[in-house]
DNA sequence: TGTACATCAGTGAACGCGCGTTCACTGATGTAC
DNA sequence: TGTACATCAGTGAACGCGCGTTCACTGATGTAC
């Protein structure tokens, strides 16, 4: 059993908490609203504790974005084929990962957003873990894909599966996008079903 | 002929120039570069005076995304349908209207990204006209749609038209996105037209 | 077990910066006579 | 055409706010003897 010192206790704690502080903060006014003070009065440190278990703020934010990440990929669990027809059950599968990923979406619209809003400052890099979780969520739906379109490559179908990402996360975008007409859930729902049929047919079609 | 003082030709005169300076800074910098100071030592003028053409700085943003706007329509100008065949002719011209969109995001990014980015304060309403303006776009989506898919309802179609401009805008911003790992354009064009086709031939085939 | 010392987490006032917006003042432009 | 006055654009120093980050100091924890 390894033996930890009351300090490095101490500083799991802080850390966690401190995450813990900022995921509420986000979750009720997004990343404006987390900011270094509050996240010490809410967690009883002194502000200038905060740097001692976080380089940066950015770091923090990285913090809650990989416990984003984490939430979201769980809710990306498939519901196994159990039809003898693969290629229904490959687009069932592919619209079962596009309604889950709304579905995270509008139930936590903010943390979900800080995922893609979040811009460093001019100079600071992406740490490479997170860039590599990010393009995890990639993977779910190569799966689906390759039962889909065999005959494909790994390097398209690893593209197309990122295009298919990418074409969902778009509807829910503007779809819960203030600036346009929020879409209500249901609809948004239905959208994102007919346009994943729509596109995983269509490219079934292609690759025949 | 209706007769201008010196005083409102000046006024318009100082606005154009501040809607191009701030122009000019977006395309550099993106909008954290746009600054009222700077705006006004490049237009020769002092802050105050900013404030005698614009309300405000948001006030102005909004001025620069009505151009970007009028910028992007202008490149989705359609190419008629020159064939026999009105299936194969809609799903060229929503592959170009794609691919339009791709090229003008590409080839702007940067005030592309403003007219997503751009997040009033609190309580602040965007302006009727702006969401207008942005609606507009999913219009030149509608006419190859109804020939895609002639059975459906003019509610429906308008829908649709917005998810597809949604996925198209997605796989862009995607595509662009340097946390991920940025699309050249060949690929993102190909992307953008493999998708597209994916979803009108889907599309067309529901409605049968 | 006890004492002296070293280390390092914890503190929060102060620093520093950036920046939108205001406002009392000035000076040019337009109007009335 | 000329003069006096009113209006309103133009000015930029100053206000105000928000906020991340630092740093000299303190005090608790762990270590050596």
């Amino acid at each position: 059993m390894v033996y930890e010192t009351k300090a490095v206790v101490r500083r799991r704690t802080l850390r966690d908490a401190l995450i813990a502080a900022a995921e509420r903060a986000i979750e009720k006014e997004g990343l404006r609203g987390m900011k270094a003070r509050e996240l010490a009065h809410t967690v009883g440190c002194a502000v200038g504790a905060i740097y001692n278990v976080f380089t940066d703020l950015d770091d923090l934010i990285f913090a809650v974005n990989a416990l984003t990440l984490e939430q979201l990929e769980k809710t990306l669990t498939v519901a196994g084929g159990d039809t003898a027809d693969p290629h229904a059950d490959a687009i069932k599968a592919l619209v079962h990962l596009g309604l889950a990923y709304t579905d995270y979406a509008t139930a936590n619209t903010r943390r979900w957003r800080v995922l893609f809003d979040h811009r460093l400052p001019d100079g600071k890099q992406v740490p490479t873990w997170y860039t590599a979780n990010l393009a995890r969520l990639f993977v779910y739906i190569e799966e689906p894909l390759r039962k889909l379109a065999p005959a494909l490559s790994p390097a398209r179908r690893a593209l197309l599966a990122r295009s298919l990402f990418s074409a969902v996360h778009g509807i829910v975008l503007v779809g819960l996008e203030e600036k346009l007409q929020h879409l209500p859930l249901p609809v948004l729902r239905e959208q994102v079903t007919v346009m994943v049929e729509a596109m995983a047919k269509g490219l079934a079609q292609d690759s025949k």
